[in-house]
DNA sequence: TATGAATGAGGCTTCATTCAT
DNA sequence: AATGAATGAAGCCTCATTCAT
């Protein structure tokens, strides 16, 4: 009718309608990616439901408000990665295999998830406000802390881990690190080049990064 | 950090007036404040103006617009930062008291700028956009490398760094574990409890880092 | 000119809520005058929307931002023209008396339609750029050049036209004549007096115009 | 000192300061192009003073407001295309060569102006209301009729002319083609393509006007 | 005669949200 | 369960103009 005008729009994309979790879910995922890629302020809501299958009205109908719908982006990204954590099945092997199997695999679970670590940076900017309000993550985070016990508990043991070694120190020193790696990669590599991004350099972070957790704890540890 | 206010910063519209630099250096100390505390997108220019000592035009006057404002914020809180680390006198330090001093420095100047943290996750948030329109920032960054350049060179001829010692990965591996205590301090600590940051657990987490980034450079190294 | 109003067009916010196409209307013919007698940078948007029956925000809404409402305006003034253009039946005349009748058609409907003249003089002003942006103004062109390509065709087979009569150049002539009597009207009576611009001026201006035309043209033409 | 802000600039231009009908001029003629340009509300008082090789203050100094300066502008251009008119001679010229001149040099001086065709358009948009304020403008439109009459008179004694022939009308015709072929030439040429505006199309045209004048006033006149 | 600093009013536009159906 | 239309508040920015020196 009056294709120029920028608000008024009109048709819907496809039909897959009267499918509510469907529509939740599309709804998510767009969510996810434009919170993810402009922030809480930055994101735009009509920008979201035009990208959307569904309509504008269907985002508050879902999910209250704007606040309400990042929250919920918030709570999916980190179950999916929890999730993830959780299937990663270290019982089974000796403290100092565990200890590297867990690291390496955090480094790569952030490299894999930007968008993850841009929800946390920008949970981060907002203090933390959002995940405090929820009920579902503070439940999902024992499970490594868990886990990282049970290596400690192990190791110190059979005595191949020093006897300060501390499950949460551990997943700090591996979170801090992997985090950083994806976090601010655009401001180190403008400043220092990109040379530590490179897929060669990855690995030799990579590398470093396993090192430095098992020398901080692994007794006599030689790279 | 606010040396151009002879009197509080806090005053509404009194005094310095027809001093340019003096009006320039309370926007941005001000500006600064709203940008690390809300984001680019989330800070207003009226809140701003607001709380400066001059009017909401002549933020214009001297910034331009929105993006020039908080591009010359980013300018002078890497300046003020790079300005510290240059500071740091560690050529007469031996190669390993060098790099726990440096190490120490970094952790500590995090610490004490959450300011500067904040801007950089916001800067990272924006895919570096801004530092990479800058003409002044690149300058900046050489210090710190030349700095560890200089130790890597005189450790490994004097044995005591590994031959893999590299200054680049050192400053990342410095940084990030530095810059992720202070930018994730809200979330982690939602999630798993604030002990690491008390003023007990902070030194713990001091002395980890430290040994880190040691373990992982210094031949035979034992904390 | 107003023909989506019922009412007369001033009373202020009430009936036709929920009828888009009336709002849409409504909006065009406040913008249209408020444009033809400011310019685009002239013209205050507020001032557009405070004489509509509807809200700023809905100018947006429709319209996109001040250009797009301005393209409408255009477009829309353009159409109405050519419609009358295309309402012309000459085809039923012998080529002479068509060719007196299109000038004095062309002549009378300048002369009614002030705000088209003033539209165009803005255009051009802004040097035809959004006339060019449009897709449909280009489209109402063909109408006119195709009826005086057909009198003229007719009229040179009859020997009553001169060889070199060209349609888009007697298109030009009528409309440069036309089109300045409008669009000049001020200035050139404030420099020369009124006296061609009363009742009386206008029908001599008239006749010259159309002898103008038919001398350049018609074979042996006696005014 | 701070070289990206917009206003904040500082650095004057050359320095033939010290002659203030250098910088009336100078400021005159940057004038003259901005307000030709973009019109009286689009142009843009910071913009010329940038231009220009003095201050924005001495705008004001000069002119007293943006009105001020547009109507100086309008005076210096309508004088100086009147100086032109009258530089032409055609008094020794047989009436029909005299008209044919007339027409011929009005054609081409607008040709050559279109500044001047552009702020008459203006002027028209404000509905002469600056034109009419000034008060010198009023006494330059004596000179192009006293010529016209002269001619008009010799050529009715000597039964060249058409007993009909009116100089204010003659005047008109004249002025409404030339001013027509450049003032709607963006439009014309977007409608109905631009073949009446390159060299030849110009010629034809000049000779097309020169055709429709002499038509309608010499007795028995044949292209 | 000249200038950089300063100003207030008001311009255009966008936002999250709600209404009526 | 779903939608296009509508809204008010507030956001960013620009303008012509004046001040202090």
């Amino acid at each position: 009718m009056d294709s120029s005008s920028n608000e008024a729009s009109g048709n819907r994309k496809t039909s897959w309608k009267k499918n509510p979790e469907a529509v939740k879910e599309n709804i998510l995922t767009i969510a996810t990616e434009e919170f993810a890629a402009q922030g809480l302020s930055g994101a735009n809501i009509n920008e979201i439901a035009k990208r959307t299958a569904t309509s504008k009205r269907m985002i508050y109908y879902y999910f209250g408000d704007k606040e309400g719908l990042y929250q919920h982006v918030l709570e999916r990204v980190y179950s999916s990665l929890r999730d993830m954590e959780q299937a990663l099945n270290v019982a089974g092997l000796e403290p100092v295999a565990a200890l590297r199997r867990l690291t390496e695999a955090t480094f790569d679970s952030h490299v894999n998830n930007p968008q993850f670590i841009r929800l946390v940076m920008i949970e981060n900017i907002h203090n933390a406000e959002y995940i405090e309000k929820s009920e579902i993550i503070p439940k999902l985070n024992k499970a490594i802390i868990d886990k990282l016990t049970d290596v400690c508990d192990r190791g110190k043991a059979s005595g191949v881990l020093r006897m300060d070694a501390d499950p949460l120190e551990l997943h700090w020193m591996t979170s801090s690190a992997s985090f950083y790696n994806v976090s601010n990669m655009a401001t180190f590599s403008t400043s220092f080049g990109n040379s530590l991004f490179t897929d060669e350099g990855q690995k030799r972070l990579r590398r470093r990064v396993v090192d430095m957790v098992l020398g901080a704890v692994v007794v006599g540890y030689q790279p």
